[in-house]
DNA sequence: CCGGTTGTTCAGCG
DNA sequence: GCGCTGAACAACCG
């Protein structure tokens, strides 16, 4: 579930329900799960990996971390974190985070960064970027202020994608590559998106998981990168560490 | 059948 | 207070 894309897909199939009055809400979550009922679903909103039902004077916040999921109109064997019931109608989600975000969602939320909205602004990135120079450019790319929505197959896959070696620092990035990072991370992003409506996100990985790359027939290496530790997929052929060492540019290429 | 993981938070430590 | 590590959570896939 977890990644950017599918929180949209989420919002897409329960749309149905915006505007409508919830009759119960129960569950076994921590938080009052109650004070939701008879409340009016004013919106559904998406902030990165974040789904937000919005009422008058308060959100949720629901967040699917690895292996939440939900089920509309249907039952799972195991009781739901919450449930909310409609006339006729319901919706159940399991092993999900929940928090209650009160008053405006503007207070806390920074659309600028979530690869989704309309509002992502690369210049906004770019510039937070700019702000950690000794930062592995695997790191940022997870690092939800700056690219919220992006999870480790987008990072995976953009790094691949824009041929950029994951443990590039920062400020050995030439700024017309961290432009098209950036710029990748918002285009990869609505790929996964239509692909995993189509279902047929992974037939279309070229990195991640992946044995030998789809450019060149080198290995993908596998290597746990970064202080985020997590799984990355790359090419030492075509993906580029830089800074490239002199010796290493051709001065008469071709 | 068991190991690994599309994610995040928090306790505990030096 | 900090950064780092490991645990915890949880369910499905291969």
């Amino acid at each position: 579930m977890p990644e950017g894309p599918s929180i949209i897909i989420l919002k897409e199939a329960i749309q149905k329900f915006k505007g409508k009055k919830i009759l119960q809400a129960e569950g076994n979550a921590k938080l009052d799960i109650e004070r939701m009922s008879g409340q009016k679903i004013i919106d559904f909103k998406t902030w990165g990996k974040h789904f937000l039902i919005c009422f008058k004077d308060f959100s949720l916040r629901i967040h699917l971390m690895m292996f939440g999921t939900y089920r509309v109109n249907e039952e799972r064997e195991a009781k739901p974190r919450f449930k909310l019931t409609f006339v006729n109608e319901c919706i159940n989600f399991y092993a999900c985070s929940l928090k209650y975000i009160e008053g405006e969602l503007d207070d806390t939320y920074d659309w600028t960064a979530d690869v989704m909205n309309d509002d992502f602004n690369p210049k906004a990135a770019r510039a937070k970027i700019k702000k950690l120079p000794e930062g592995l450019i695997c790191d940022v790319l997870l690092n939800q202020k700056i690219f919220a929505g992006v999870g480790n197959i987008i990072k995976n896959e953009v790094l691949f994608r824009t041929r950029l070696h994951p443990e590039t620092l920062v400020k050995d990035i030439p700024p017309r590559k961290l432009t098209e990072v950036i710029n990748d991370a918002r285009d990869y992003s609505f790929e996964f998106l239509k692909w995993k409506k189509a279902f047929v996100l992974k037939k279309h990985w070229q990195a991640y998981t992946k044995k030998k790359c789809p450019r060149d027939s080198a290995p993908i290496f596998k290597k746990y990168c970064g202080k985020t530790k997590r799984r990355t997929f790359f090419c030492e052929v075509c993906q580029v560490l830089y800074p490239v060492a002199k010796n290493k540019v051709r001065k008469n290429p071709q």
